[in-house]
DNA sequence: CCCTTTTATAGTCGCGGTGACTATAAAAAG
DNA sequence: CTTTTTATAGTCACCGCGACTATAAAAGGG
């Protein structure tokens, strides 16, 4: 069928599905809400809701993202389209389309208050599964494609407080890809990578912690990553 | 809005756009249908068509793809989703949301013989546009995600017959990059990836052309290149 | 106050992938 | 047979990178 004229359609509805992570700790946290009612009541589930009418796929899941952290602006927050999932028996109520998107959160605030009965909360990545519908899947899809980005550009910042230390962005990689990177090495690539982080000129430091106290970087603004920050190669597997 | 229970929803059509690629006489073309009505009579667009109500738009999208190639047979062909438009004044007619997908074909069966009256034909990449609707930032979407794939997965064999030679495998990433590769280094590069080509082990070889016959390779059935095979780095811009 | 611990930062060494380039081989065209 | 064309082999220097060692600057404990 060509340009889709002179054809009759079936109306869907379609949703959004928000992976939204963060790191905490150290280690990678995603956030889950509790289903109240049937299918899967009592599952944790990904945070999301129907498109308006009126608004794009990328609106709605930027007020779904207000909605569920709570937070008062979200405008700066990283929100990027995962894919689509159209399976049609993936809700067993009805024919739905979601489309899924991934949220990067710094310093996670506390779940929220947001609109609803069901509760909210951060769950470490790993203790996530198993969530309802397709959540699974759409989480993993998330995981790697986050995965793949801190490859290839800047996006560890947005992880990251405004002003972080190069320690903490280490921890972001790290908590990320569930492998522990060599420090030296790690300061060396991302210095050598150009705008990548940028020095905060103040000299300012970070204290609270032990040991000597860090230098302060900001995010250099730079989209893509120049050389790439590649993940240690799991190769070895003939195929 | 959580797990979206209990809240009104809003019907929306749900189609898929194809972007169908290929690389003929060293050129990337794209497979294009004339629309005959409003809006956008007479213009170019990317072909696509409603989904119906009990398939994914993963199938509804291979559907489209052998209704407008006239291949009888499309299910080795890759098909990858690419994302999903959704802004709601994309369609002037209605609210349409469309999941877009990428198909990459070897040589290309002459347009085909299809179902509608509208005429499809293969155009090259860069005399393509403009196009109806927002096919225009489709197409440039579908063009960069088929240009990063060929660095990290041995997608262009999808590009090429069964068999094929080096120089085959060189046009193709020459044509969807847009730039010329040394043929020495290319052929280094491709034979140190393991899994990426086998050698076809009859010692064949290709003639119709002139100079020294090439030896014939197959998809070594890799899915990631280790090393990647990155193309000619456009970096040398200051942040 | 000294010494240990902890974390940050600097530097070294060798390997491997890569771009630029040259050289040789094997076919068709004239 | 010579020229042209394309395929294939080889060289060389640079550089990113993994592994590792060394130094600096803070807090903590006796």
């Amino acid at each position: 069928m060509r340009g889709y004229d002179k054809h009759a359609y079936e109306p869907f509805a379609v949703t959004v599905d928000l992976a939204v992570l963060t790191v905490r700790a150290g280690a990678l946290h995603v956030l889950l809400v509790e289903r109240g009612q049937e299918p899967y009541a009592g599952r944790w589930a990904l945070p999301g809701g129907f498109v308006q009418p009126a608004e794009s796929a990328e609106t709605a899941a930027r007020r779904e993202l207000a909605e569920e952290t709570g937070l008062a602006d979200v405008s700066g927050l990283h929100l990027e389209q995962l894919r689509t999932y159209s399976e049609p028996e993936r809700d067993p109520r009805m024919r739905v389309v979601s489309v899924a998107f991934t949220a990067l959160l710094p310093d996670p605030p506390e779940p929220h208050g947001g609109g609803d009965a069901a509760q909210a909360r951060w769950v470490p990545y790993d203790g996530a599964r198993p969530l309802a519908f397709d959540h699974d899947r759409i989480l993993a899809d998330a995981h790697e494609r986050v995965g793949a980005r801190l490859e290839h550009t800047g996006l560890a910042t947005a992880f990251c407080p405004p002003e972080f230390t190069l320690g903490e962005l280490q921890q972001v990689y790290e908590a990320v890809w569930g492998t522990p990177l060599d420090r030296p090495n790690f300061r060396r690539k991302v210095l050598a990578t150009p705008g990548f982080v940028a020095p905060v000129a103040g000299a300012a430091r970070l204290t609270g912690g032990r040991g000597k106290p860090a230098a302060l970087y900001r995010p250099g603004g730079a989209a893509v990553l120049h050389p790439p920050l590649l993940r240690p190669s799991r190769e070895g597997r003939p195929a």
